[in-house]
Order: structure tokens, then sequence, then C-alpha cells
DNA sequence: AATTTACGTCAGTCATATTGACTTAATTCT
DNA sequence: AGAATTAAGTCAATATGACTGACGTAAATT
């Protein structure tokens, strides 16, 4: 479920096309209430990435150097290996977009100091530039879509987007993204 | 960004890697507060998307079936154009997904009663049944999000999802979702 | 009668992913 | 010191889901 969008959109029931009316009437009862999270949730997912995607595209860089390049700035110094747990995709297809993101400059490969095996990862100033930009983005987003929620929505979104991951890694994640989780109690 | 998922992972800081510690700080200050919700978000999509694809992996199908299966669910009787409107997808990707579907016994398209050009679509009992189970685990995985949260908070997210779409597509999403919004509002 | 719409199809391309096997170098374990 | 493991890279072949652009046909609208 990525990248849907529609400009001007006619759907049955609008054009009389079949005698059918719009979405199967399930939102009656507050037992299916959360339904319609599932479109919102498709949509919202699809605009937060197309910001990004725009900037990217005059690099050629699609999503997977995104990741690469986000994570990357995220944790510099970080091993090739740690990049396939994070992103969970083979070293074929991590290899030819962090090979693409190091011919564009956008990130160094150094030397492990006490494992010369590793090659650790950094963005170049110009990688860090734009994951900056991308990251601007996509706060510029989230800080328009929180305008005018109640008092401690913020942390109540984080909360629910914690507990929308696996069970299993939110340890993980939560040590990775290092939030404000902790120095909020 | 999609796709991401990790074990035992360790991170430079945690392995001593290259002397380097994990996510720049950038969390101090609360200019870049939401900054954690950028990878949370991405990850919880991720998870969200997960239960799907292993169920549809069991048929032969991936994401693009799951999207054409999800609408004509929701709008029985509509029409190739709107679905390719809402997907933003072009005829030749659709129609692939759409022979896939219709081939498997999962969607039937019957000829407009009025205009006879048209393929209108419709869930079969199997692709019914196969929409209900997709649509269960994502419910089942946003209800538990849900737990321990504020009261209200349900109502809170739909309106951040809502405001983290564009502008302009607001309105045919919230037509399409047809939510509880206009019941509270 | 001409135009537009709905749908389908052909042919070729691209990006991102996959699996499995194999190599090299360096480190760690016994 | 030798064996095993780890980090990284590479090869080849394949799949999915998307793309562009052109073309065809039937049916509806103007």
């Amino acid at each position: 479920m990525t990248d849907v969008n529609f400009k001007t959109m006619s759907l049955p029931g609008q054009t009389g096309a079949g005698g059918t009316s719009g979405p199967s009437d399930q939102s009656s009862d507050d037992a299916s209430l959360p339904y319609d999270l599932i479109e919102l949730l498709f949509f919202a997912y699809r605009d937060f990435t197309g910001d990004p995607d725009d900037v990217l595209a005059k690099f050629d860089f699609g999503r997977a150097h995104h990741r690469v390049l986000h994570f990357v700035e995220r944790n510099p110094g970080m091993m090739v290996t740690d990049l396939l747990n994070i992103l969970r995709i083979t070293k074929q297809s991590l290899g030819r977009v962090l090979k693409q993101l190091v011919d564009a400059g956008m990130i160094e490969q150094r030397e492990g100091l006490h494992d010369r095996r590793q090659r650790l990862l950094y963005t170049t100033e110009q990688g860090h530039a734009l994951a900056e930009e991308l990251t601007r983005l996509q706060k510029v987003r989230l800080e328009r879509a929180l305008i005018g929620l109640p008092n401690g929505s913020e942390e109540t979104i984080r909360q629910f987007l914690l507990q929308m991951i696996d069970p299993d890694a939110r340890a993980d994640i939560l040590a990775l993204v290092r939030s404000s989780f902790d120095l909020k109690g």
C-alpha cells in the first residue's frame, strides 16, 4: 500500500455507475471504528514520503537511497552490517544503492580503527545537507499535522506509533530513535 | 522508506565500532521534537503493512493486489477508471494486477447496466473473505495501538492523519473514507 | 457524424528487491 | 598456530511493481 493520490475522482454513487453506492456501510457501528484509520494511514504515509521523493528524484535517487542516507546520517560511523539488519534487505540490494550514494559523494566509507574489515559509514557534507533537507520536509509536514490538536497530542501520537510497531522490535527501535520518551518519563 | 525490521541489531556506541555514538544529538532542543516521529512513522507503517503481506504471500499476491482488493471491497461496483485515479498508477500496471485477481477468483467484472463499456468491479465471495481478513489484521494492530491512550486519542489520531495528507487531496479522501468525522463533527 | 470516454493491449524499460554461491581479508576462538 | 567466524563485496539470474507511449475497439455523448 503505497503511492496513492488522485485529483478529480468520481466514485459510484456520484457517477451513478452501477447503482451501487459508496463504501459499504460498515461505519454505522462502533465495532469497526478504526476502519477509516486504515485508509487515512495509507494516504498519510503516501504524502509523507511524497515530499522527499520529489527531492530525491533530482539526484536520481529513490526511496532506497533515502533510507540508507537517513540511517547513516542518524548513526554516523555505523557498519554496513548494522544497516543490513535495520533495513532487512540483502547485501546485494544495499550494495548497489550504497555504491551510488558513495559515487555521488553523499556517503563516505572509512576503514574501522580497531577492525580493519569494517567500512564505517558517514555522510559527507553534501550528504548531510541532503539528509537535512529531506528531514526538514518531513518535519514541516508533521508540524503542520499537529496544528490545532489538543495539548499532549504529540505524545499521544508518539505512543500510538510505538504501539503500532511489533512488540519484539520496540526496544530496538526505541534505542535507535532515542526520542523524548526517556525525557518525559 | 519501507520494509524495515531487525532482530539483534548493534549500532556504533554499543559495538564500539568507530568511536562515534548513536543518533546525532538533535533531540536536546524542542525545535526538533517531531524528529523521532519520522522514524516511528516509518517503522509503524512497515509493521502495519507487514501483517497483510504475509497473508497475501500465500496467494502469490503483493501490495498492489492488496490496494486493488481493498478499494474494490470498499467501493463495490467501482469503475476501472476510478481505481486508476485513486491508485494513480497506469492502466498497464493496474491491468496485470487486476487480471491476476480476476483469474484467482477474487474480483468479478460486470458490464455496466447503463454504460456497457464499463467493467464494474466487485469482490467475489472469496475476495470479500480475503479483504475482510486483511482488514481484520490491520484493525487488530490499530486497536492494540490505541490501548492505554487517553480519552479522545482516536479522534486526535484521525485528525492528525488527515492533516498529514496534502490539503488538496483531503476532501476527496474524506469522501472516500466516509469516516466518523461527519458523525462527530 | 465527430468526439470523447472506458477499457484493453502491445512493446520496451526501470527501480528495487530477491536467492544462492563465492571470494577476500581480518578478527576471534580453541 | 590453525580453524572458525565475521565484515564486506561480488557474480548471476530472477521477480515485482511500476513506468512511457502508442494503438485499438466499442459505446456513449455532443
